[in-house]
RNA sequence: CGGCGUGUGGCUCAGCUUGGUAGAGCGCUUCGUUCGGGACGAAGAGGCCGCAGGUUCGAAUCCUGUCACGCCGACCA
């Protein structure tokens, strides 16, 4: 039998698909588990690609007038409690600080779970004038929510992301902002993460707890669940009454402010990892690979291998993110290890290879294999890595369009549910409880009611009543 | 918070039913041979069996308690 030697092989995503989630997190090392649960280390590689995303998408802000600030990470429990919505919204998931040293404190303080309360307090004395409007700030941090159910990148009790959060004269451009910042996302999830998105609105029931809209990017991942990616938020004036933060107006009025907020987090990794992957281990898209090119060397104790090796290491280096493998490991071995990583490309380069002036490369996504001159080596590496990019999302796409289903009634609405997965769009009366109950029959929630609305009938798929939107529906991470 | 499951070298696990000086594979170290899809040989290092009580001459093993982690639900990025 031909049958290769496995060693520590990972579960199939067709054999259970949460299992291989955690296999490839663990074996291609992005994480490790600590002794507090829920928290996780974000070992070297996985961090690395935090990175990549950090440093592309903070260029995205800055390009949209986004400056970075820091706050602090408590909280004090009355700041916490003076919107109401919000403090409800959060309260069951609130990490508390009730001693300092040996003195039990005089109020107890909350570990951040986001700062809409903090960015309140701040901007309520930053604020006196329309010409200080607006203002629009970010800050890369970790927030805490005491979560139950815990798995890495999708739901950690401690988890980094970014929140920027706004304040601006009128509704209009907060508004605004709320969709600029929105389209970022998208775009960068796209372009970036090669990740297709849907945008849509949430319904209120899933709205941000003490918002007016939330918007939100939503995608769909290899099993047929849906991860939301990224939310915007427009506050309207709420916090600002709740805060008291207001402005002068040119007539010397004093007016309330509109705010946003919006965020993405590691959660995004996890998307990239379930969106892309296969049972080979991770995939990842080029402009977020830590290491886009492998070089591996063939026989590199034969004259020579080392030497070419080293050498198109260093003329490869100026243009690509590129390492060299010269462990004693077997060349077997090494292609396992590399393919479990996601890295894009490899190069084999052997004593064959070196004669003939060529090397072989090898792409991860389809595992196709061709042999490029030296010469060609650098013009070659990137054509490849600008299709793997592109191949990338153009699969991602197909995928959720094949798995992107019409319910125009609820028997259709169940057979997709129970048989099929992925998203449904279907028509909805706009009825909370009608909402409820869906979810309650289902498992299935309003992932969101996109802006790019069809009509696809009358009536409501589940209570028949008259329709006013359309919903994508599914079950979500 | 409910259900299920698991805690034994770095990792995956066996041993537990029927108590008697702690095992395997992988990984790791050193040397040598290898190298085009997870190579091989030789010699080594490494564990008070999650924790605390109890039973016993004797506990990884039996009893009680406790903690932790994982998965599935409900809640949530």
């Amino acid at each position: 039998m031909a049958e290769k030697k496995k060693v520590e092989q990972i579960t199939s995503m067709d054999v259970d698909f949460a299992q291989w989630y955690t296999d490839v997190v663990r074996k291609a090392e992005l994480t490790d588990y600590t002794s507090v649960k829920g928290c996780m280390v974000i070992k070297p590689y996985g961090y690395a690609i935090w990175e990549l995303i950090q440093r592309q998408l903070d260029d995205r802000f800055k390009e949209a007038g986004v400056e970075n600030v820091y706050l602090p990470m408590f909280i004090p429990e009355s700041l916490l409690q003076k919107e109401k919505d919000h403090v409800e919204g959060f309260a069951p998931e609130v990490a508390w600080v009730t001693k300092g040293g040996l003195s039990e404190l005089p109020e107890k303080i909350c570990v951040r779970p986001t700062s809409e309360t903090l960015f309140c307090d701040f901007y309520s004395k930053e604020v006196e004038s329309y010409r200080d409007l607006p203002k629009v700030y970010n800050q890369w941090c970790s927030v805490v929510r005491w979560e139950k159910e815990t798995r890495p990148f999708l739901r950690s009790r401690e988890f980094l992301w970014q929140e920027g959060h706004t304040v601006h004269a009128t509704a209009e451009d907060a508004e605004a902002r709320t969709v600029q910042m929105l389209n970022i996302y998208a775009d960068f999830c796209e372009e970036v993460l090669a990740m297709p998105v849907i945008k849509g609105r949430k319904t209120e029931k899933e709205k941000f707890a003490g918002a007016e809209a939330t918007y939100t990017i939503e995608a769909l991942m290899h099993d047929g669940k849906g991860l939301q990616s990224g939310t915007s938020h427009n506050f309207g004036d709420g916090f600002a009454k709740a805060f008291g933060i207001q402005y002068q107006d040119k007539d010397n009025k004093l007016q309330y402010v509109h705010q946003t907020s919006w965020g993405v987090s590691t959660r995004l990794i996890g998307g990239i990892i379930m969106v892309h992957g296969d049972d080979n281990g991770l995939v990842l898209p080029p402009k977020v690979a830590p290491v886009q090119v492998m070089l591996v060397p063939i026989q590199q104790a034969k004259e020579g291998v080392l030497d070419k090796t080293n050498e198109l290491l260093a003329e490869l280096k100026k243009d690509f993110r590129v390492k060299a493998d010269t462990t004693d490991k077997s060349p077997g071995y090494k292609f396992a290890e590399q393919e479990m990583r996601g890295i894009p490309l490899r190069v084999e380069i052997g004593p064959r290879d070196i004669a003939a002036g060529q090397a072989v490369i090898c792409r991860r996504d389809n595992g196709e294999k061709e042999t490029v001159a030296f010469t060609e080596l650098s013009k070659r590496i990137a054509e490849l890595l600008d299709d793997i990019q592109k191949s990338l999302y153009e699969k991602a796409k197909a995928h959720r369009d094949a798995n992107t289903r019409v319910a125009k009634n609820w028997d259709e609405f169940t057979d997709i549910i129970n048989n099929k997965q992925g998203f449904i769009k279907a028509m909805w009366c706009g009825d909370q409880d009608c909402e409820i109950d869906i979810k309650e029959e289902t498992g299935a929630t309003t992932r969101c009611m996109p802006f790019e609305q069809e009509n696809l009938g009358d009536v409501c798929v589940h209570c028949g009543k008259p329709a006013k939107k359309m919903v994508y529906f599914g079950r979500a991470y």
